[in-house]
DNA sequence: AAGTCGCATTACTTAATATCAATGCCATCC
DNA sequence: GGATGGCATTGATATTAAGTAATGCGACTT
């Protein structure tokens, strides 16, 4: 699949395209620019000028707010159909890096806003959307605030899970992070995180064919452990 | 000061009312409908219908998230100029309580989009207050996620500071909420959230003439243990 | 094929937080 | 003014997670 198809379907299939129609749709994916990064790649950082937007359309991206003493929370990890970098403010909240070759298409800021004023329809989804982050970020506030090692993880893996479109079982789910992003993310060490993994897959929640892929084996038991409400 | 009075200048000081005119600000004024509350009163209700957007003119208001298992997450404690009860989707995500007696300023949701849509700015504000939210609920997952105990009472109270508007050196900060309510804001349980109270006294970063009171003695100190960047 | 590098896992130890149990401190009620 | 009840604080102990270090394991190198 070409680039430009590749975006055109993420946008036809995502929360910022839903319910456009074709015109729509060609308008924004002419307004947008599509390339690829290669793993490891600053898309945005904390605290810069936020003059775009974007939507992954292929890999996956690591969101991370970073403190001065070193210390990192990572926000989350965005697939196709996600978006990243809408503020309101003129500088980004957090840093994005690829953690595999991802293709990105990207917007200038104040055209896609332009955009959304012409588009009644993209306006209402942008506001659905953030909406949408935010119940996303309080189930992740919840998590670390509430929930103990193996928990977590189980909501991570869960997360991904729903991500992927909730996939039959047996499905492989990428990993493509390290333990300690998955660490940082859930705010444990990659120590910890690391004895989480062994103690669902002791458990039978869990298989990891290898250390980039995890199986959900037990759906149900995952569920309560992840136990969103 | 009556409370139409107050609803009004609630409305004229608030991230919501910013920068519309006298006629946008009656015309809001007019769509809403205020009333007090005692303490420990009911909002609204984690997944009931979203029927009502509200802003709290006076009194202070706790908003959490329940789960099945009677774990609690208390996601913020809210004040005049805060909002509450946006979403876009048809359920709260989370509950709110009264912590004192509350004036509320209450608007049907419908009727309140429909305003959004004929007053543009006030279209604007609410899309921004949902960036200062995101941001907001960020810098609350770096605190729980990375920080320490005393660490994460520091960033609490400092929060309390900046939106009680960075008040004066001395000046007393209201803690209507309980210990209990504390923890669960900061992930932590009563007992080492008092720990972390007496921490701070000892080391001179805060002091608390009562239960229900504190004020910051060593600005600098607290901010670094704050630290939000 | 052995060597190296970069994580991940596991074992062991230490530190932080949770849990359990008093004790203290007010405010309210007899 | 003493008793009661509801938090908050403090102390003692248990549990969990962090920290440190060793080992494992696979990918890539030479």
């Amino acid at each position: 699949m070409g680039n430009e198809t590749l975006a055109l379907e993420t946008l036809r299939h995502s929360d910022v395209g839903r319910g456009l129609d074709e015109d729509a749709l060609q308008r924004l994916l002419a307004l947008g620019q599509v390339y690829t990064l290669q793993p490891g790649a600053e898309i945005l950082r904390q605290l810069g000028h936020a003059d775009a937007v974007y939507l992954p359309c292929d890999g996956m991206v690591m969101v991370e707010r970073n403190a001065l003493n070193g210390r990192r929370q990572v926000i989350d990890f965005l697939r196709r159909g996600d978006y990243l970098g809408f503020t309101a403010t003129e500088s980004y909240l957090y840093s994005a890096t690829t953690l595999e070759p991802c293709t990105m298409l990207k917007f200038s800021r104040k055209k896609f806003l332009a955009l959304c004023d012409e588009i009644p329809p993209l306006k209402e989804n942008m506001a659905r959307i953030n909406n949408l982050v935010l119940a996303g970020l309080l189930d992740h506030l919840f998590a670390i605030g509430q929930k103990r090692a193996h928990e977590r993880l189980a909501f991570l893996v869960h997360q991904l899970y729903l991500r992927q479109g909730r996939p039959a079982p047996g499905t492989v789910i990428a990993l493509p992070m390290s333990r300690t992003d998955i660490g940082d993310y859930l705010g444990l060490t990659l120590e910890t995180t690391s004895r989480a993994f062994s103690r669902l897959r002791k458990e039978g929640v869990i298989s990891t064919p290898d250390h980039h892929s995890v199986v959900i084996e037990d759906q149900e038991q995952l569920e309560d452990l992840a136990e969103v409400d």
